[in-house]
Formats: structure tokens, C-alpha cells, sequence
DNA sequence: GCCAACGTTGGC
DNA sequence: GCCAACGTTGGC
């Protein structure tokens, strides 16, 4: 089982939105990144991921999404696929932000791929050490 | 294949 | 709104 960091924008699609839907699941699409996208397809079943809000006000980890589908194409693509989505279901929204600020003060994610500078990509695999430390923060 | 120009991301 | 960092495009 692998642990991701998947941001979106608030505005256009935050984790309220998500929280809202009937089944609370939705398909990830809309990467247009080589590498993002490869990580994507190389999502598993049960794999979970960090929901971020990047782009506004607070920035930060706001709750805990799965995968429910592998990778597959989006839709309305001329001739071969290039882009995939998979299906996300959220498992968990927090009471609190776990915010970009917070995150950086923790030593243990120093190295942390969201963290480093000049960081861009939507998805990112994260380290399970990096889940538990962040993870632990919740349990406090 | 190089690289300048341009576009996008995203924190501040 | 600014700007650093990175990705993409396209001429050569």
C-alpha cells in the first residue's frame, strides 16, 4: 500500500465539495503533468492520499481520500489516451487544517516532496514515515 | 539537441 | 500582485 498528497484548488474543487457528493467520491482528472500523471497510474486500490489546498488563503493537509479506481483515460480524448484520472472516496475530512506552516515546522518532514522548494507537482507520493508523523498530529 | 521565450504553479 | 521555479514550445 503506497501514501500520496493530491492538491486542489479550494475554489474549483476544495474538500467541502467532495464532502457534499452523495457517494463522497469523485474522479481525479484534470493533471496535465507527465510525472504527475505516471503517478497516477501507478495508484493502487486501498492507496491513500492527502487531500491539500494549495492556492488560497491557508494552505494545507484538510483530510484523507482513497482510491476506489485504478487509473483510467479521461474522457472525451481524441485518438490515444494521454491523461488519466483515477476515482477518489474521502475517508476522512479533519476539524482542523493541517496547515503548510505546520508541516514546515516539523523537522521530521524536512524532506517531505510538497515541501521542497520549488515543488509544483499536483501529485506526489509520500513517504509512510511522513504519514505517521502527520498522522500523529491528528491524534493530538 | 540546444536554448530562449513563454506559460503555469503556488506561496507570500 | 509579485516572483521564483519549473514545464513546454518551437526555431534553429
Amino acid at each position: 500500500m503506497s501514501y500520496w498528497l493530491m492538491k486542489s484548488e479550494p475554489e474549483t474543487f476544495g474538500i467541502d465539495h467532495l464532502d457534499k457528493l452523495p457517494n463522497k467520491i469523485t474522479p481525479w482528472d484534470g493533471v496535465r503533468n507527465y510525472q504527475a500523471r505516471n503517478y497516477l497510474k501507478s495508484m493502487k486500490k486501498g492507496d491513500q492520499a492527502f487531500f491539500y489546498h494549495s492556492s488560497c488563503k491557508i494552505p494545507g493537509i484538510t483530510g484523507i481520500v482513497e482510491v476506489v479506481r485504478e487509473a483510467y483515460p479521461e474522457k472525451n480524448q481524441l485518438g490515444t489516451p494521454s491523461w488519466f484520472c483515477v476515482d477518489v472516496k474521502l475517508i476522512q475530512k479533519f476539524s482542523h487544517i493541517i496547515t503548510l506552516t505546520d508541516l514546515r515546522k516539523m523537522h521530521d518532514l524536512d524532506d517531505m516532496v510538497i515541501l521542497r522548494k520549488g515543488n509544483r507537482l499536483s501529485v506526489t507520493p509520500v513517504d509512510i514515515k511522513e504519514w505517521k508523523v502527520i498522522s500523529r498530529l491528528l491524534a493530538q
